[in-house]
DNA sequence: TTGAAAGCGGTACCAC
DNA sequence: GTGGTACCGCTTTCAA
């Protein structure tokens, strides 16, 4: 590889020179910006970015945390933010945690260890979170997405998730349900969506079954088996679910349907997310949209911001909007 | 941040003997081990990879490019990758090509300068390609995954793609099916899936029908698309569709559905792939696994090992068996 | 056994 | 306008 070095012994002038063609840094006489560029040309020299980060402290790459990539919901956020992120002359470094606190601090020490200029976090949900600490002291450019704790005061974009659980509950509500069951997760997002949930029943006075409250750990294969559970162990089972993410309805459908329910005619189902997959589930699921790739895009140009104007970090919120995608899995109540 | 200096002031010892006893690199009494590891705690500090990257030449980053990830097929195949960079000490640089000579070459060239250590491809299918002739060029340890070009003589993993299109040709035609047409895209695996398929038609002396080779262009939209107009124009159409790939074959199944034919009663359709979500599509899909994870490890493992065992650099080629899926989009020809 | 110093490949200040 | 050079933070040779 050639380095500055041979570029300007070959254009016959000094680094310092080169540097500046290279940077435009400064003014260069149009005889010696044409010897270097020559120069460059020939060399097909390209300028180290390591060295340069080093002397600049900046180095064009951006981190990104996600929990786990195989939820079709991170891809096309994850693109969000490489669209952006190529567009402005970033990398992009990507950990995924596993939802594992541990591996969470580790990969983001490593990731800023490598000269990260800021990163991307789809993984915070507690205000006490060690990797949140850690950013914070160390003072890395940083924008929550997607997730975020309750009372977060840094800058973030997602999805109004208590929105999206009345949203859900809301058009259940109108299509005759009043037992409608809630399948969550330990996740922020799958609180806020239950409150909203919660508080759409209310409005309505419509008491909630705490045994229709199931925790789908956000996996289909747990919400197959709890809602499997249920059936087997209650007496009534409620005549619609709403679950915090497409797989766990998803997750929900399948064990419905394999013991011999119809959906949406015995039970309809209503998930959250609109993954892509969504629509060309057995039976084609009714959701609520919580635009992915907007996140994503949103959160990259935010922390980009962040990045090159130190200054006038103002911390920001965008809530996105979430909403309904009507498809075939949620339908009237049955009669009696 | 602190810095190495810092650390040999406050431990009373050169920098030469942090340096030392952080890699390990030569004997320290354990006096001056111990007040250089007390200084290190005492000041948090962590080593700046810049600038050891600078001096070693290595970064321990490795880059991977991908044509696209909103295909389920690759988070799969990252996350092998991904599991085992990270286990292994590196980070992952993440490049999303959309298909696009020139994007790719970008991409790529500015993860080199960036200083990767490696490279893993799942991009190429050109042995003219301007990405593959730049690592090479370059000397940038690279290997490839998933895509190769047909004669590639360096490493790669991948699987057997002319097997894919025999096992799913032969399941067809041992269901009876003789009429059976191929949706496939512009790209190596396709045409060796579709060089399987023939191969197979052809030791039953089944001719094919040119008409029933649909370019799907590995688009689920365009392929529902062709199907669509295959229907319209065509006064037969096969008994049975192989497809190249799951999305494809998802494209192809909705064409045919939203037309009122009965998947398999009246058309039996095969994929490739085996992604996570053909087995809740519509009508669970039959299809062939691809081991998408295992590329993404192996893949991932070879790279690390040309990166740390230069001089033993044999090209190296996995090359994994696909199998049978065996759900409901195929069955037995229908009767006349 | 320890440390001084050169140098990785750039950037940018300062002097000419 | 241009160039000499210190320096970014670390590794590594070499001498003491």
């Amino acid at each position: 590889m050639a380095t500055i070095k041979d570029v300007a012994r070959k254009a016959g002038v000094s680094v310092a020179t080169v540097s500046a063609v290279i940077n435009k840094s400064k003014y260069v006489s149009d005889d010696l910006k044409q010897r270097v560029q020559q120069a460059i040309e020939d060399l097909g020299y390209r300028p180290n970015r390591v060295a340069r980060s080093l002397k600049r402290k900046e180095s064009n790459i951006i981190g990104i945390t996600v929990t786990e990539i195989t939820n079709p919901f991170y891809p096309l956020m994850l693109e969000g933010v490489e669209d952006n992120a190529i567009n402005e002359g970033y990398n992009v470094m990507l950990c995924t945690t596993g939802d594992d606190e541990e591996k969470e601090y580790l990969l983001l020490e490593s990731m800023i260890d490598q000269g990260v200029d800021g990163v991307i976090l789809a993984t915070i949900d507690d205000l006490n979170s060690k990797a949140l600490k850690l950013v914070q002291k160390e003072g890395i450019p940083h924008v929550l997405i997607n997730r975020a704790p309750e009372n977060y005061t840094g800058s973030l974009v997602c999805v109004d998730s208590y929105k999206v659980g009345q949203i859900a509950t809301k058009h259940l509500l109108q299509l005759g349900h009043t037992q409608i069951g809630f399948i969550g997760g330990n996740r922020q997002n799958s609180k806020s969506r239950e409150k909203g949930y919660q508080a759409m029943l209310a409005s309505h006075n419509i008491p909630v079954n705490p045994s229709w409250i199931i925790d789908g750990e956000y996996s289909m294969e747990k919400t197959y088996e709890k809602i499997t559970k249920l059936m087997q162990t209650s007496r009534t089972i409620p005549t619609a679910f709403f679950a915090a993410s497409d797989l766990m309805a998803f997750g929900a459908a399948k064990a419905l349907l394999d013991n011999g329910y119809t959906i949406p005619g015995d039970i309809s189902i209503v998930g959250s997310d609109n993954i892509d997959f969504s629509e060309d589930f057995r039976v084609p699921l009714t959701t609520v949209d919580v635009q992915k790739y907007e996140i994503g895009k949103l959160g990259c140009e935010l922390l980009l911001n962040h990045i090159t104007r130190k200054e006038e970090v103002s911390h920001q919120k965008i809530i996105l909007e979430p909403s309904l995608v009507l498809r075939e899995s949620s339908g009237a109540v049955r009669k009696k």
